[in-house]
DNA sequence: TTGTAGGCGTTATCAT
DNA sequence: ATGATAACGCCTACAA
């Protein structure tokens, strides 16, 4: 058991564990890749995989890729990892992958088509073996080209105009029915909707929806109550409902677009001096986190953001493994979570 | 203008610019290089970039890793993404990176281990040219061995005992220092501590600022008033706190450890029918988002998270580029931020 | 079942 | 200044 130590200065490689093991590197490959063992004799493989494990041998995923074009490897392109939607979907997808021995690369695109370029064609050289993209608008030519060009992708919270590709969302129409319904069961009839982008496939179907959950309430669809935001942010939806309030519209409670577009609306009722819910009620949508220590705690519709990862992971797995395989879409259950900026009109 | 259009099926490579360009591949190489193009003759670099731009040569990062033994990139490892203090900080660190022509890889370690340094492996097999570590505890053998094999590290908000490694952190002393004046002035006297956890440096260097800025302030320092958060976490903050009220020790303000702590504060202020600030001022740390409207709107440390990101990539590219340049840490003054948690004591 | 040989795309070294 | 050659570490026809 002791024996003079090596000390070996280089990483080991193949050829070492070969050596060791006193095998040809090609057999010490094929004994050491699980696909491939069954070609080599049983005794053989035990040898190479002792030797492996000795000098602690890690196979270069490197060499690696450039022999084989594939990497283990998927990107993650995001808007903006400080939007607090993301994260959580990020560590689902990143559970799943890991799992099934992949990783995830994250990108950042802040929302500029350029970078998302740059960032998605540098994901692209790393031979990632498919994206799962969260930045998808409705008119994205980046992901038909991708999409022609024979790219895997998933989309997550978005759907592209015209593109038939594996997404996982969450069912906005039920999710926005939910909330109109609350605010309706409140005894409120003119309800406004600060609705997000129009560009992406959530602002509008978010929009849609809820038009179709006013007639179901017996609700006077006005259209001058809805009011779109140009991004998913609180200074847009600050803004946007500031718009509204000046217009001179009536109304007594707002279906936000998202969480942070309600929380604009927190800064204006502040602005101006209404307290919510007794001047307005607000419904904002993803349950985003801490929302139940805000002022006041925001009703929202929770959706399941890990959970959504993790059916992205999934989706593209599958996608990696049966590429012919039909491509199936995901749509989650949200569900309403009703806290205190929500109670009857006064 | 016209001509034949050339259709290329495969991505082109090295080879193809050179044909094209008329010159050995290694030739083009050169060109294509930066650093080697002065070896070559201006007309044949001209000729050959000409070449590149027209295919859309991109140079093959995995290749080029592979005989380079380097990457252009650095590992980014992250206790936990969804915790809000970190996204701005990989904003800044992703920033200049970019800039620099470098990129940033991403992994969550979940704080487990065990999982750390399976990601650490992952992203050093992958030739990655340093690491930016968030995750460092006091004890950190992991850090320790990797900086005797020599690789590069950067802390952010973190140290690690015994081991002079470059890091970036906000000025903890004078950001607690701050709080304790803050509260004092508002005439606390009796002031808890809800500090980190005390195998980190930040929650170890909090607690001995507390302890110091109460002396400062010429106020009894009570070791009953300082307890210990297991992790950085609202549930641990409100357990904390819990034990501290129930150990009937008499405080009429909080310095928290973190902003989550001091949340987890409010969930206990609900149980306990006690309103904040009129029975309990608290003061958090870091600044995360939307902290203005929680209820009450906390006070809190402000430190510059995406600044810490910018200096903490200067630091790794300044530690790629100079190897033997002394290691350097930088401390950031943080500020204070006055909402509506902190009040006189009634 | 195992070995041989070639190549993935790039760059470093040596020779011209 | 440029070309030839080899090598980074691995995988995979093909041959034995």
């Amino acid at each position: 058991m002791s024996g003079p130590k090596i000390v070996r200065m280089t990483t080991p490689t193949l050829r070492d564990v070969a050596q060791l093991a006193g095998v040809h590197p090609a057999t010490a490959s094929r004994a050491l890749n699980p696909q491939t063992r069954p070609l080599v004799n049983a005794e053989t493989a035990r040898k190479v995989l002792r030797a492996a494990e000795s000098i602690g041998y890690q196979p270069n995923p490197i060499a690696r890729s450039l022999k084989t074009a594939r990497s283990a490897t998927v990107g993650l392109v995001i808007p903006d990892l400080t939007n607090p939607l993301f994260p959580p979907i990020v560590r689902g997808i990143e559970d799943v992958l890991t799992t099934a021995g992949y990783n995830a690369w994250i990108v950042n695109t802040d929302n500029d088509p350029g970078r998302e370029e740059r960032q998605v064609e540098s994901l692209r050289s790393r031979q990632v073996e498919g994206l799962i993209v969260a930045t998808a608008r409705r008119d994205h030519p980046l992901l038909l080209r991708l999409h022609r060009q024979g790219v895997r992708l998933v989309l997550v919270n978005r759907r592209v105009d015209g593109l038939e590709l594996p997404s996982v969302t969450a069912d906005d129409d039920a999710g926005i029915a939910m909330a109109v319904a609350h605010l309706a069961s409140l005894g409120h009839t003119k309800i406004a909707h600060l609705a997000g982008p129009q560009q992406t496939s959530t602002g509008v179907s978010r929009a849609r929806a809820f038009r179709h959950a006013l007639l179901d309430q017996g609700l006077a669809d006005d259209p001058r109550l809805t009011v779109e935001c140009g991004y998913w942010s609180e200074a847009e939806g600050a803004q946007a409902l500031r718009r509204l309030l000046d217009s001179g519209a009536e109304f007594t409670a707002i279906v936000a677009g998202n969480d942070l577009i309600a929380l604009g609306c927190y800064d204006v009722f502040a602005e101006r001096g209404m307290t919510c819910p007794d001047d307005m009620s607000v419904v904002g949508f993803n349950e985003m986190p801490f929302l139940d220590k805000m002022r006041p705690p925001l009703t929202t519709v929770a959706i399941p953001h890990y959970e959504i990862g993790v059916e992205a992971a999934r989706l593209l797995l599958d996608t990696i493994e049966e590429p012919d395989r039909h491509p199936r879409s995901v749509l989650l259950a949200p569900s309403l979570v009703v806290r205190a900026s929500t109670a009857p009109p006064r």
